[in-house]
DNA sequence: AGAGTAAGTTCGGTTGTTGAACTGACCGAC
DNA sequence: GTCGGTCAGTTCAACAACCGAACTTACTCT
């Protein structure tokens, strides 16, 4: 009576959900992104109970999402660094990001952090378009269909 | 020592990890999208245990996303419509679908399922851009810093 | 009368999370 | 040369959440 898992699902969101329904995941991610890459420093900055810290990040990396790079040898000790799949994820992040500025909290009151431009300073607000059109995404006008293009064995 | 609650850290991201860290959650919410109201619908879409069905379905009415409005009242029976705040939260969905596209089927597959504009039949391709600068998100470039807008109190 | 439908609730058993303490290997200071 | 500190975990018992299956209530349809 496992939990139940997503990850063979034929659907994106499910498989998605599978990774970061996973409690403590997108947080830890949200650390690697912020430039945290050692085992104390995330839990520190967490505060997250460090089983289920070592479990999330021996998932990310077996899911190729974090790197486990050993950083000095004498005592053995380790670092774990983005990849280009982890790299891609922080959309979603950001997607998460301004949703929750968006609509969590009160009515006249804002988020205390916002996502800035390193160089210029400027505040970033991440938006989600299609890609071919340019144009925010309107849901009315979105239906789930047949991949045309998709291999038959996936 | 109940599960650790995200919902009243100062971050967007993990505020909205508090909700869709929830096992079930998105995939409840990909249902409503999808056009099913009724719980029976979505049980069956899912095949989701009914009793976290119906803790994800109490929790979403309360957080806002979902409207529980009784279509009959003889014997009383509900169901549960996409509010504003739900219908926002499709970006989310959406950056997750791109991710998990791009990132989750292995090497020379594609899912079976994309999205599609409903009128033209065109393919819809989720993109996250900065609002201000139509340019997609250069993680290197980005950091967190404080909100000069915000209120002291939230 | 009996079967079916809808929206849940209840149940026992299993898995996952939590906080706190512990481990083992090293380092640097006294 | 031992004492305290750092780092990256592991172990443990208590508790919470999840699972599948069966049950409930109040109708309607045949």
């Amino acid at each position: 009576m496992r939990r139940t898992r997503f990850d063979d699902w034929p659907c994106p969101i499910a498989r998605t959900t599978d990774l970061i329904g996973d409690w403590w995941t997108p947080l830890v991610m949200r650390e690697a992104f912020s430039g945290r890459r050692r085992f104390e420093e995330i839990q520190t900055a967490l505060d997250a109970p460090r089983a289920v810290l070592t479990a999330r990040l021996n998932r990310l990396v077996e899911e190729g999402m974090l790197e486990r790079v050993e950083y000095q040898s004498n005592p053995p000790r380790f670092e774990y660094r983005l990849t280009p799949k982890g790299l891609a994820f922080w959309d979603v992040l950001a997607a998460m990001w301004r949703w929750g500025s968006d609509w969590l909290w009160p009515d006249g009151q804002e988020p205390p952090v916002v996502l800035k431009d390193r160089e210029t300073g400027a505040i970033v607000t991440p938006l989600v378009i299609d890609e071919h059109t340019g144009e925010p995404l309107d849901v009315r006008r979105l239906r789930m269909g047949r991949n045309p293009a998709a291999n038959p064995t996936s």
